[in-house]
DNA sequence: CTACTCCTTAAAGTTCACTTTAAATTTATA
DNA sequence: TATAAATTTAAAGTGAACTTTAAGGAGTAG
């Protein structure tokens, strides 16, 4: 089974020209072009976009993806260097991930915070309550942020 | 305590022109200036540049982080937009961590696969071992991300 | 006072990942 | 076979978030 370019689009959400970009940025060396230059993407190029999607998801650029194809291509010579790259872009989005739950705990905060003010009308009201007012998870979490969020002494 | 950008730029890990950048932009409307137009920055401008690191994190531009702070300056009139924005970041953020997770699998998974490939110092080799003579969790990691990465069948 | 460091602004430059445009060619449809 | 739709390339343009440069002003140590 071929697909054109345009059947990729539809079936990454990728527009064609991204995936034209990716060609000629060298993350697609393996897709096959029929008599007039036209590309003929078979499903192993489909496994092939999705891995370089993943990869994009985990912070690497697209330079850095070509780096893991050239290495790819150049064979198991270079399996020591493909694995440090994994070991590394799984240490980074750990990291990251870790980096938004802290970021979550703030959100939700926010949100406890703003749906308190709405209801009465007032965000100071919401500032000047007692922690033992509050719901007992929104105490913890406002504990664990450290830092007070647009309090009414720290943020004028 | 008052602080320099330098002193700023020091506590907070940002360059100096990226803070001053951030005020241009309007993210720092409450910085006050010295005689000679020098930044003198307080214990309540720090707060609002952690919060602003965590939205920025949670995804937000800078544009939307000024339209918060133009909509905070502005007062309680604007507490439900506030609301929602705090919402749909919320939301966003448990999307992406939701995606790094998946991420994540892939990348584990490509862990053992060359820490695998470097000990025999043969990538075909372990493509080409069934999935019985995995570990457990590398098993039940494969079949979670549903398509096979890299494997000498799928990616040629 | 001088020298030095740090601060200021405006404006131009950079990097990244596309996106758009234009012109030509190929393929599919009537 | 004519025409319309889709494909190709190279090159220019875009937007976001800085980063660098240049030129000048302020504060401090000797």
């Amino acid at each position: 089974m071929l697909y054109t370019i345009k059947d990729v689009s539809k079936k990454t959400g990728l527009p064609a020209p991204t995936l034209r970009y990716y060609d000629k940025e060298g993350l697609l060396p393996f897709v096959n072009r029929g008599n007039g230059g036209i590309r003929r993407f078979q499903e192993t190029d489909l496994v092939w976009l999705k891995v370089i999607e993943c990869l994009k998801a985990s912070g690497l650029q697209i330079k850095d993806i070509k780096r893991y194809i050239d290495l790819f291509i150049q064979g198991d010579e270079t399996l020591e260097e493909r694995r440090q790259m994994f070991y590394t872009q799984k240490e980074s989005v750990e990291k990251e991930i870790k980096l938004l739950k802290e970021t979550l705990d703030l959100l939700t905060y926010k949100c406890w915070l703003y749906d308190t003010a709405v209801e009465l009308g007032n965000l100071e009201a919401v500032e000047n309550m007692s922690e033992d007012e509050m719901p007992p998870q929104i105490k913890k979490l406002k504990t664990k942020l450290k830092f007070d969020c647009c309090s009414k002494k720290e943020v004028p």
